[in-house]
DNA sequence: GTGAAAGCGCTAACAC
DNA sequence: GTGTTAGCGCTTTCAC
């Protein structure tokens, strides 16, 4: 039975009684620091690799003053696009001593405040947040406590690394509006998202058009949350002849709830998104997509962090990059009234 | 400027001061341990509170010898099955004490042994591995450091959360052979992955009804290696009229590459997957895939790691569930030969 | 119910 | 180059 047993775990104190030198010795020899022979350094890592000690990078952080744990907001694993900033951020950290502590939102109802809680439970040195729900102040009140760095959304006096989504929404809606559409839906998340740039540009685009905008609100961030709003959509008088969904997630539901009445993408119905996931890009899928590259975005996050961890004093990020709107085939010319 | 101004933090003997009593009696109060009045733990609980007094985990971790952090480890988080199955385990952990770390594989090419080192050194009392490619004897070595739950794979003498993956394996081969199919060709993992129990049982499936297996290999565990190998398979003199594919991620580099040569699925082409992804349900992908309950092997391996956390002398779980075949339209019967 | 004292494994002055 | 001495913030006997 090779059930994992208590051992005393061995310490720098082992270690350093190994090589006759001391525990400070060691414990340089193992941070890289200066003021450690050649020789003795590699006796004290011999030594080490010989009694199995590995270091304590739970009791080192404790005893110094820097935490280099890094917290990872979430709101969604199933939704790709966290998956995609997730990967960029990993990419851009190096595995130790920078761990990465997760913590995924749990209520589907606005702001979790126990997943933040446990991420300062864990003295993680600095948050990245991915999608945090909370109003702006709220965001910047976190961050008085420790340092933040959001994500796809841009927070006034918080390290910011964001797209600008007032262009590609416009974008979008331009597509469509080309396209000869009048009758542009848009679908929106859940109404305590304080995300809501991508919707007013979308309004202000449709206005500057002379055209009325519809919003539709996805009462979760899920698939299905799209599909009923989509099903109102679609079921109700004047059935619009594009729909702007909020993001690819979205855009999926509104593309089930539409084969789901046996009207075709793009034949019936015109369909943009916004991530440009992986899914968007299959054959038999093709959805037009505004691409806000989220792993790059995850990986300047990483970057971002990195920094200001090394100096809490340096200005604050704002970095903000350009969307571009990937045409494929879920958007077409409308059709002619019959 | 708002940025984040590091103040001494508040700590447990400041709101024993605070409240007027000794540290250890705020320890108590703070993890309900019996032995404090309700009037004093109020106090406590109040004091902390108007202080901003926060519990310190990786502290209490440190003094404690339970080691309450649960590490995770994947391969690569663009499958979408790693996704369900840390939504899974997400669901199954208590945010705290348990703060679940993150460890993805770098390393294309087989295992990554930072990953894994960056979880010991991070102190996690028990890691959940989520294909971990490293061969079984390899995994018990791990065990011996700390205890480890295996996903998607039984290792012996390790705890181990599974699907019957020849059950799901032969199903999906029974199913291509009673649609008439002959030719079936098999997608497996790089030559490093040792989960081979899905190939083995096409290839026995196979020879039980009479016929040649074969199998390519996808050269890494993304959709455009089984992309490349299905080229070459798509390619080929006799061509297969069905193929069965490791995962859905592959599935779909196949179906990808047959559309791209303009043959159709299922028209020209049956395709099985495994994973029963979100994407494998979506109208125009239709994939027909075995379902393992990824999200359910996730929330058990997280009990299981729960207990074991308990009671390290608990017997090795062996937990095997059943996959089910979820028949879509990527799979047809066979085409005449013209 | 409550408190004192030791110690978890490590880092960080500072002196040698 | 090397060793000594204090802690980091918390838990945990054990005695009161």
């Amino acid at each position: 039975m090779s059930t994992h047993r208590q051992r005393r775990p061995v310490t720098q104190t082992d270690v350093a009684r190994e090589v006759g030198v001391s525990r400070t010795l060691v414990s340089f020899a193992f941070r890289g620091a200066p003021g450690v022979s050649y020789e003795t350094k590699q006796a004290i890592l011999d030594a080490a690799n010989r009694l199995g000690y590995r270091h304590n990078a739970v009791a080192a952080d404790l005893a110094s003053k820097h935490r280099s744990a890094v917290g990872f907001y979430l709101l969604d694993l199933r939704n790709e696009v966290y998956a995609d900033i997730l990967s960029g951020v990993r990419k851009a950290l190096p595995q130790t001593p920078n761990r990465l502590i997760l913590s995924v939102s749990r209520s589907t109802g606005g702001v979790d405040p126990v997943a933040v809680d446990s991420l300062l439970e864990a003295r993680v040195g600095i948050i990245i947040a991915a999608t945090l729900l909370d109003a702006d102040g709220r965001v910047r009140e976190l961050a008085q406590i420790v340092p933040v760095v959001s994500v796809t959304r841009h927070v006034e006096g918080v390290d910011s690394v964001y797209s600008d989504d007032r262009a590609g929404a416009r974008a979008a809606v331009e597509h469509l509006l080309a396209l000869g559409h009048t009758r542009i839906a848009y679908i929106a998340g859940p109404d305590f998202d304080p995300n809501t740039i991508r919707r007013q540009a979308y309004e202000q685009t449709m206005r500057d058009a002379g055209l009325i905008p519809q919003v539709l609100r996805a009462d979760d961030y899920t698939q299905e949350a799209a599909e009923h709003a989509a099903a109102e959509l679609l079921d109700g008088p004047d059935r619009p002849t594009a729909v702007f969904a909020h993001n690819d997630l979205f855009a999926l539901g509104v593309r089930e709830a539409a084969y789901a009445r046996g009207l075709t993408v793009p034949g019936d119905l015109s369909l943009v998104g916004y991530d440009n996931s992986k899914t968007a890009r299959l054959h038999g899928i093709d959805l037009t997509s505004v691409d806000p590259h989220a792993a790059d975005l995850g990986e300047t996050a990483g970057r971002v962090a990195l920094e200001r961890l090394n100096d809490p004093d340096a200005p604050i990020a704002d970095n903000r990059s350009t969307p571009h709107l990937i045409v494929r085939n879920s958007t077409a010319p409308v059709r002619r009234q019959g």
